[in-house]
DNA sequence: GGATGACACATTTTT
DNA sequence: TGTGTCATCC
């Protein structure tokens, strides 16, 4: 097996595939091929006759994954062997055959979000403290001392500031009593768990540490400390470590992540190789150049060349909607557009900072007949019916996930409330709700005992039976009558059926696609997969957030509500926030092969109120409206604005009116539009004049006082920059 | 115990 | 806007 092609890598990453023994860093800016070279690295290891058995990828797309999936079964009949995997998975692998030296039982369950949520109201709850004061607090310092590696003591100690720390860890120390008796891990559990692992029981360390004699991650500078410590515990026996990442797209900081990791990297592991590499084969040079000039304002990084043989290409462009719906049919209309050129659905990325934005749209898209696909926002698997088959799968696997028996013990109906829940809770003593009952350890009065025997015995039935697994799931559902519980004769009734029958089909799904799996693999694979992962391969136009698409590429990429307190988000307010929010907009540019097309409102509605928005500062960075900009005479005179695009809808009917503030601009001067704004001359109920409209009465103003809307006799409600707008005031 | 309606609420990004 | 909690009544 010496026939490894280097044809499709240049020089730069021949230099650094070859280099496989030891450790080697990868730093270069976006598209500049390092995925691409990690995969190939797996097949050059391969070639060299490395037993897939050795190797361990941390990838974050699934598109990566399959990518080197694929090729190293094309490369090796045991190509299966290899690991390939995201940090969350491997770990949740690993706890899977190791988990009873931490005490754990092996067949743990995992606790999404919302679980753990319950689980900490619980505790709340019975130490009587007020929900809304405490919980998002105490969930916050779960995650954040989860992630790092420091015991709950020295948390405590680093946090001695924070008011009612000691409250809070005791709080802690509660929910991780809760999770062990449960038998459940959280997210962060999956990894720091795993740390512990290894840190306490050396020879587990060693067995993981001897087999992987080589280890690759990707988008490393995406990494927390807790998964820098597992590698390093990884790598602690061949050393032999290859990490690619770019500092510049580092978006996850939030949740721990710490691209300095990158800089770590190099100290912590003895004679790092280091290589960079700069041609960027993904994007045109008019794009490459917009995308520099942006990131060239974040101080936190290293100055890095970036640069591209595909000189020239599309100028990326700007439009300045009116609204939201103005915008998702500008949207919709330029995708129709280039889809009559050629281009196909799937060339389509339109991303945002907030999965709220996409509603409008979806509408537009629909009303297009674009091919569209949402990824993010609510899924599948977390709408209630589903929730709750879930959560009886779940008993089936883990009898001592109290959380789920909760869920279920009173749905469908049996008429077993909260008074019957705590007086269980109370027999159960240090048990948990269900074992106890199948251990039949107390009695209670005969009418709920009655109730809790037939739960108990149609569990204990289908726990006996053995069949495949998607006819078991089948077979719970209608031995529980989970589906009679919903009145198929009311539209929602019959839409959560379906809901129940189109889960069926997707285990039958799954179980086909993989068929030694268990009922213990196929919830674990729903609660870590994400929907993001299948982005792109539908015919479809993606919508997703810019999150969900890192390391993607798309030929055309739409990126709407560029505005203030949206992208940059409101709450960013750090030097630190906007430097993160500054690197999400880079990784969006440069998703973008070939155009890239902007979008910001002049007012947009959002979270049940409508609002006057300013350009995003990144407008400017990425050098559009850096003009002085001519008067906008008013928000709806036609014409008023500049619209340089055949594509724009060039008149968009609003409230009966017809506006056209339809802008496109390449790009040219500009510095901020910010009207200066009189406070206090205009207020609602005013009678005022204006020279084309006539008599009007000042209907309303926006909170800020930019915009009124006027209700003109014989024109309808306008909504007009009052500043600019020649109005006179007629009345008080 | 369960159904109903009023009210208060916050609303980033995801494994 | 939409959700989740609380009080009230059956
Ligand atoms: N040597 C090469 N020759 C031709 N095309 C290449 C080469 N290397 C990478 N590419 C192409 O460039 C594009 C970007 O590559 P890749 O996704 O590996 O970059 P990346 O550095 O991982 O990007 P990002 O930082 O955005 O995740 C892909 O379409 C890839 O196929």
């Amino acid at each position: 097996m010496n026939n490894f092609d280097f044809s499709s890598l240049n020089t730069e990453q021949q230099a650094a595939l070859v280099e496989t023994e030891g450790a080697v860093l990868v730093t270069a800016g976006a598209g500049s091929g390092k995925t691409r070279l990690l995969t190939h690295r797996v097949a050059f290891l391969l070639s060299k006759g490395i037993s897939p058995y050795n190797i361990l990828a941390i990838t974050f797309t699934n598109k990566a994954t399959r990518e080197m999936a694929e090729r190293v079964k094309a490369m090796c009949p045991d190509g299966d062997r290899i690991w390939i995997s995201t940090f969350h998975s491997m770990c949740a692998k690993i706890l899977r055959m190791d988990a009873d030296a931490l005490g754990y039982n092996r067949n743990f369950t995992i606790y999404a979000e919302d679980d753990t949520e319950k689980v900490v109201k619980e505790i709340l709850n019975e130490m009587s403290l007020a929900e809304d004061k405490w919980k998002k607090n105490v969930l916050f310092h779960i995650s954040n001392w989860k992630n790092t590696i420091m015991s709950l003591a020295e948390y405590e100690r680093a946090c001695a500031a924070v008011v009612d720390i000691k409250k809070i860890v005791l709080i802690i120390d509660e929910y991780e009593k809760r999770l062990k008796k449960n038998n459940a891990l959280d997210f962060d559990d999956l990894l720091i768990k795993t740390y512990k692992l290894f840190l306490n029981h050396d020879e587990i360390r060693l067995k993981y540490a001897q087999r992987f004699e080589y280890i690759l991650v990707d988008e490393f500078q995406d990494t927390n400390t807790v998964q820098y410590e597992l590698v390093r515990q990884l790598a602690s026996v061949h050393g032999n470590i290859f990490v690619v990442g770019d500092e510049d797209q580092c978006i996850y900081s939030w949740r721990g992540a710490n691209f300095k990791n990158i800089f770590n990297f190099k100290k912590d592991f003895p004679n790092v190789k280091v290589f960079k590499l700069e041609r960027n084969y993904r994007s045109t040079g008019k794009i490459l150049e917009r995308a520099n000039k942006l990131i060239a304002h974040n101080s936190s990084r290293l100055e890095k060349k970036l640069w591209t043989e595909r000189q020239g290409g599309d100028e990326p462009v700007i439009y300045n909607a009116v609204d939201e719906r103005d915008e998702a049919l500008f949207v919709a209309n330029t995708i129709e557009r280039l889809l009559r050129q050629g281009y196909k659905p799937s060339d389509f990325a339109i991303l945002m900072r907030l999965n709220a934005l996409t509603r409008n749209l979806e509408e537009a898209l629909l009303s297009y007949n674009i091919p569209h696909k949402i990824y993010g926002g609510f899924k599948f698997y977390e709408r209630a019916e589903i929730k709750n088959i879930i959560a009886y799968l779940r008993l089936f696997v883990n009898m001592d996930d109290d959380i789920a028996f909760q869920k279920v013990i009173n749905f469908p109906r049996r008429g077993i409330g909260d008074g019957a829940l705590s007086k269980m809770k109370h027999l159960a003593g240090n048990k948990s709700l269900l074992r106890a009952l199948v251990d039949g350890n107390y009695e209670v009065e005969p009418a709920l005992q009655k109730k809790l025997e037939n739960f108990v015995q149609t569990y204990c039935g289908l726990s006996e039976i053995d069949m495949p697994l998607a006819d078991f799931v089948s077979e719970v559902i209608s031995k529980f009558k989970i589906k009679d519980a919903y009145d198929t004769k009311t539209e929602e009734g019959f839409d959560k059926q379906m809901n129940i029958s189109s889960f069926e089909g997707a285990v039958r799904e799954f179980a086909k696609l993989n068929p030694t799996a268990s009922l213990s693999d196929f919830l674990e694979s729903i609660t870590l997969a994400s929907d993001s992962d299948e982005i792109g391969e539908g015919g479809s136009v993606t919508i997703a957030t810019v999150h969900a698409v890192k390391g993607l590429e798309f030929r055309v990429v739409f990126i709407i509500g560029l505005e203030e307190g949206i992208f940059p988000i409101s709450r960013a307010n750090s030097a630190d926030d906007i430097e993160e929010e500054r690197r999400l907009m880079y990784v969006a540019v440069t998703r973008a092969e070939e155009k890239v097309i902007l979008t910001h409102c002049s007012k947009r509605f959002l979270y049940g109120k409508t609002s006057y928005e300013i350009p995003s500062r990144f407008c400017k960075e990425l050098g559009f409206y850096e003009y002085k900009p001519k008067k906008i005479e008013e928000t709806s005179v036609f014409g008023g604005g500049r619209s340089y695009s055949a594509s724009a809808p060039t008149q968009t009917s609003f409230g009966g009116f017809t506006f056209n503030k339809a802008t496109i601009l390449g790009g040219e001067q500009s510095s901020e539009i910010k009207p200066t704004v009189e406070v206090g001359k205009y207020k609602p109920g005013q009678k005022v004049e204006h020279p084309k409209f006539g008599k009007g009465e000042i209907k309303s103003i926006s909170d800020d006082g930019l915009v009124g809307d006027i209700a003109f006799e014989g024109f309808g409600i306008k909504s007009l920059m009052l500043e600019i707008a020649p109005l006179k005031i007629l009345e008080e």
